[in-house]
DNA sequence: CTGAAAGCGCTAACAT
DNA sequence: ATGTTAGCGCTTTCAG
């Protein structure tokens, strides 16, 4: 492959007739070089195209100025956001990314952190697949003192350093606000409820119903995989009920979506005879009619508290250990799909 | 902070009373070794937790096993579906990937493309911004000898590997239908004719429009940036000509999406009114209502063409140069937005 | 089939 | 403020 050499320090060191010593110091800005040296060096360096070899300081200094970001999946509108925060705080703290993403898969998440743990990463950013139990890929960092943060999909009860919302104020604002529409029967459509999001989202639900002195019933609660195809389903399961719940509140905009879309296409109305509230605020809610209430969440804060968190205790500026949780606000955004009382 | 000393191959030789050079090529899978030895070898480092160091072997062999991935945005379903199917060809071939995407901004593109450069990709796979006109960035990888495949929005003419659809069949076909459905007056919302998918499926819109009869009006082209915004604003513009035209080509299903939704909340029916055809078969063309018609074509499969194209090159198994351009399948999907005539 | 040894380009003691 | 030099862990001739 290469054409042209590659320059390296040496050569600069002797076209300038200086040692390599400097020449390396003046590039890394260390002040005791002095300024004329240094700009000697700099504009010999751009002048003849001299770029890093990265593979060299790493070998030397044993850090890689990589970061690794798990994700168990990349498609969401929040995914991308919490990637875009992460990699503004990453890139300006000169730090790369590499982002391995699971597609929900406990195995691929496996892979993932062996291969980032491979690759030397100097921290670890990661949100769980959806069926993650086990943790052990995740011990190797420790043992090696690479830090990990978790961000969305925890590790329930951890000692590790975590970024989220909260979920149980969600689920009970978002089923409350249902009541307050006057909802009696209202379902919940979520995920696995090993997963924290939904488990809290859960208690929330479950404590609201209780506070209003509504009772839970399991018919009510319909847990699948946040599918299009679930919320297709869960429209069909849901109108064939006896008598019809009158709100719903479903954890995932998509899902809700293509719940609401199905309920149309068989008559019911949303929200007269069915009122229904969201999760993520992902674009679709505010494109589809009704106007799909949802709970919004700033995805790009959430990755630069996790970076800038992440990358402080790499330089050892903070650290990690005496950070436990960090909650970031959510809100519940209301627009016409759960506006069963037209007086708001 | 790495606890646990590291294990290199000089432990290994050590322990097993071997050189470095004969666990260097076990390692290394190298048929000299015998497979005693290899069996020797590779138990011992599975024992200890041996880890390659990349860095050492990148610092000797000048080989990164690493291609850069440029994409102008990352939040859209095909954006992703490429990188999907790049991700799968260069895991399986062995190869890492350093993300970088430029927000639709030239300035950043230029950025990463140096940020790429100077990480010593062994090959790059990007889509340009949205404003990119000049091409000097990519220089300096074609002077080191470093292949770069171009997808989807491509330099027009290049003599560049490129990964593209056929735009102007597309907006020729999308045109052709609506007119099909009797519209007579069809307007198109699009992005920067500069850019060569916008000015492919504009030529396609033109010539249906000349091979039918009908005429194009300059009223009727809307120029934009393809944001949600950008859809609202044209609804405006296009609802308040005097004779409304009949039917809309968009060049991106969110802004059709946005459309749509303005011109329902002006009571103006689709597809009655006005007949809609999109691109790029989002989720949100089937969620919405009525369902969006649009293009269809297949990002996984264009990540993996581009993916194993570059791939091989690098491995010397094909050469680029003997590839100019591979067009991939594309499709209308009809959905009730464009279906004026009740007949089909 | 295996070993010895050079060297990839850089950083950081330790000098001066 | 600058120079000398060892060594990070690996691959790869060249020898045997």
């Amino acid at each position: 492959m290469g054409k042209g050499k590659e320059i390296t320090i040496y050569d600069l060191a002797k076209e300038l007739k200086i040692s390599v010593a400097t020449v390396s110091r003046a590039l890394a800005d260390d002040p005791v070089v002095s300024k004329k040296t240094k700009k000697k060096i700099f504009e010999l360096a751009e002048k003849v195209g001299y770029r890093t070899n990265h593979f060299a300081r790493s070998l030397r200094t044993q850090e890689t100025r990589t970061i690794g970001f798990m994700i168990h999946e990349l498609n969401s509108n929040f995914a991308n956001s919490v990637l875009l925060g992460v990699e503004k705080i990453a890139t300006e703290a000169g730090y790369d990314l590499i982002i391995a993403h699971s597609s929900e898969s406990y195995d691929k998440e496996v892979a993932n952190a062996r291969n980032l743990f491979n690759k030397r990463v100097d921290g670890l950013i990661a949100s769980l697949s959806f069926d993650t139990k086990k943790f052990d890929h995740f011990k190797q960092f420790k043992e090696k003192g690479v830090p990990v943060i978790f961000f969305d999909r925890v590790e329930k009860n951890s000692q590790n350093t975590v970024v989220v919302i909260d979920n149980y104020k969600c689920g009970y604002e978002a089923t409350q606000h249902l009541i307050q529409q006057d909802c009696k029967r209202i379902a919940h459509i979520t995920s696995n409820l090993g997963r924290n999001v939904y488990a809290d989202r859960y208690r929330g639900y479950k404590d609201a119903l209780r506070d209003h002195q509504l009772k839970a019933d399991d018919k009510l609660l319909i847990v699948d995989n946040l599918s299009e195809k679930a919320g297709i389903d869960a429209a069909r399961q849901i109108s064939a009920l006896k008598p019809l719940p009158d709100g719903v509140f479903i954890t995932n905009d998509f899902v809700a979506a293509a719940f609401i879309k199905t309920l149309k296409e068989e008559k019911i109305n949303v929200p007269e005879d069915i009122a229904v509230v969201g999760f993520n605020n992902d674009a679709i809610a505010h494109l589809i009619e009704p106007g799909l209430s949802t709970i919004n969440y700033p995805g790009i804060e959430m990755g630069e508290i996790a970076a800038r968190t992440l990358i402080n205790h790499i330089k050892g500026v903070s650290n990690l250990q005496q950070i436990n949780t960090v909650i970031i606000n959510s809100e519940l955004v209301i627009r016409q799909s759960s506006l069963k009382k037209k007086t708001v």
